[in-house]
DNA sequence: ACTCTGACTATTT
DNA sequence: CAAATAGCCAGAG
């Protein structure tokens, strides 16, 4: 597959700012996007978490969507893998929920 | 070149 | 408060 440069450096940057969460806290693809310069290209953000499995290092299951919901979880191997790695981590999931959301938060265009 | 789809979000009904 | 609606943009067929 061939990409544009600029589209590469796009998922070059979801990837670094996504391998930069902290241990135990998340972040949104909103706030990724916004980091990026783009809050409406969220779902980029989460198709580019799409093409993650190439970068195992880059810690997908700490990115939720707005409100801390797993959204993304069907896309793991196994469902419960992605609220399994976080409560590994200290996180508190109810429902498929991050508990205290806004106290695990990261906020990339605050602390990167 | 065109259409469909999606790990989103904000706004409106 | 739940559901629908509209922006948004890049990849895949």
């Amino acid at each position: 597959m061939k990409y544009a440069p600029e589209t590469q450096n796009f998922f070059q940057r979801v990837y670094a700012v996504t391998t930069h969460i902290p241990y135990g806290r998340v972040t949104t693809y909103g706030a990724i996007a916004k980091y990026l310069g783009a809050v409406k290209s969220s779902r980029m953000v989460g198709w580019a978490m799409n093409g993650a499995g190439h970068h195992p290092e880059v810690p997908a299951h700490r990115v939720v969507n707005r409100v801390g919901l797993l959204t993304g979880k069907h896309h793991f191997p196994q469902t419960n893998l992605m609220q399994q790695l976080l409560e590994n981590e200290g996180v508190v999931i109810k429902e498929d929920k991050v508990v205290n959301f806004k106290k695990h938060f990261w906020d990339p265009t605050l602390e990167l």
